[in-house]
DNA sequence: TTTTAATCAGACAAAATAATCTGAATAAGA
DNA sequence: TCTTATTCAGATTATTTTGTCTGATTAAAA
């Protein structure tokens, strides 16, 4: 059971945090964030595939090749990364797995998870991935 | 993916839920649960057996027989489904799914995920479902 | 030009989760 | 006692998610 995202989101979000903290904007090879944020190689190469198609990241194919940020960090979001993989779906659906949840037909703990829910998006979609990279420093070191 | 509890876990409180908005108390076999929460009969089944295992439900076997809450909705929580049937574990494992993820050694995102988790956790376990009681009356109507 | 180190692409395998099937045990009621 | 409707138990299947393998393509550097 995961807590929130998919493994494969973890790890986006992890890897993308990882490029977020280099001092230079040279490209990383996936072989290097795969050992040192101890992510299966092929698994994480896919991940970095799909967040290139979706723009946040881009590569540099051949020798010496590798992956860096699209963007500069501050315009990077969590909820980006969120979005190009595990989708928005789940700030949508219920939580109880009710059909038809909505404001007129709700499901139980319909308000009170709904603000949770809001808290979390605005927490996702408000930090930029700069402001996060003293934190990501401590962390892999 | 699931939004915070796996399918079993969702439908395990749907039934809860439901058993908890009958005005007796006699026991309801799964197959009305299955179909009035449109569930799969045979896993349905399965989650109220665990559930009975848990002591949350009790059944009575043979004709006639079904499920029924073992205690009165005042003394059950959300929460207590949740244990039972998914665990706490999510409720103290890093949403980024960093390794040895602790107020030590936080992950980037430790402090606001934090805070949003622990309201969580208030809210599921605060809530019992006696208050549910009318919501989900209109819900499942 | 050849070697090398990387991405890229697609198939494949394993594990976890969700769902189904089969049949035994149980107990109410005819 | 027999039939019927149910829970219970275990095996099986299906689907989704996670992870691996193989080989082609690319481009830097020897």
């Amino acid at each position: 059971m995961t807590v929130l995202f998919s493994k494969k989101c973890e790890y986006g979000i992890q890897a993308v945090l990882y490029m977020a903290a280099q001092d230079n904007d040279s490209v990383i090879p996936s072989d290097e964030i795969s050992k040192k944020l101890k992510i299966p190689k092929e698994f994480i190469s896919k991940i970095l595939q799909s967040l290139t198609e979706s723009g946040i990241i881009e590569s540099k194919k051949g020798k010496a090749g590798g992956f860096k940020l699209a963007k500069h960090p501050s315009k990077i979001k969590l909820i980006d990364i969120v979005e190009a993989i595990d989708g928005l779906e789940s700030f949508n659906s219920c939580v109880l797995g009710f059909p038809n949840c909505s404001p007129e037909k709700p499901c139980p703990v319909h308000k009170q998870w709904g603000e949770l829910r809001t808290k979390a998006y605005d927490m996702l979609s408000n930090e930029t991935i700069d402001k996060f990279k003293d934190r990501t420093l401590k962390k892999i070191k």
